[in-house]
DNA sequence: AGTGCGATTGACT
DNA sequence: GTCAATCGCACTA
């Protein structure tokens, strides 16, 4: 990406201005099936770089799954913000996972963004993963988090302003959307709370988690 | 203060 | 398809 590239950042369709938070549906569930093909923007010093939502997974109130299920601790007070917050949290040792938080103030609850469709910044993700293929670049929670370098640091931020990280609207209509188990958990783990767009390439996880 | 465990990934058979 | 790396954190004592 060349350097008017990096001065005109919001010149798409679509990506140009954050999501209004009084547009953002007021429970968890919702909230993940609503995200599928909401644009997430990521500016960096050397750039922008975006992509169109795909996957998502929510983590309701009282849910075993969820890390906010024993309460709040100095890791996961950010579920507790306002819906449209950032949690941030190191998965394994190795994958930082982001989050929306999704519910009112002081109710822990959020939604796992678990893959992106590239769409600007694609040499900057690259970069980042320090792979090629595009189809690989965002596909699966901690790729992506890679893919946008989000880490600890954007914990708690707001993603409905203007800033590192945002939510902005998508372009069209999405598309058909899926319904699944989440992925890699133990604990209510039958439960369909993994959205995605049955279209995509760009989806994480098994075939047989599709149907 | 010690311990067990993941909302995963990448390497490998 | 299988499997181990990796480390912050919540939980126990």
């Amino acid at each position: 990406m060349g350097r008017a590239d990096a001065l005109k950042p919001n010149r798409h369709e679509g990506g140009h201005s954050p999501l209004p938070r009084a547009e953002l549906p007021v429970d968890t569930v919702s909230l993940a099936r609503y995200l599928i093909g909401k644009i997430l923007v990521r500016e960096m010093a050397e750039g922008v770089a975006s992509g169109r939502i795909v996957e998502t997974e929510a983590y309701v109130v009282g849910d075993a799954a969820g890390h906010a299920y024993r309460g709040m601790t100095p890791r996961n007070r950010s579920l507790f913000l306002e819906r449209g917050h950032a949690y941030v949290y190191l998965a394994y040792g190795s994958a930082y996972m982001l989050n929306v938080s999704s519910e009112i103030a002081g109710i822990g609850a959020g939604v796992l963004i678990r893959a992106l469709e590239p769409r600007d910044g694609i040499s900057i993700m690259q970069r980042n993963r320090q792979i090629e293929r595009v189809r690989d670049l965002a596909r699966g929670p901690g790729r992506l988090a890679t893919a946008l370098r989000v880490d600890r640091r954007l914990d708690g931020l707001d993603l409905c302003r203007e800033g590192p990280l945002w939510l902005g609207r998508g372009d069209h209509d999405p598309g058909e959307i899926g319904q699944s188990a989440r992925i890699g958990i133990a604990r209510d783990a039958d439960r369909l709370l993994r959205f995605y767009l049955r279209s995509s390439p760009f989806v994480s996880g098994p075939r047989s988690l599709k149907e």
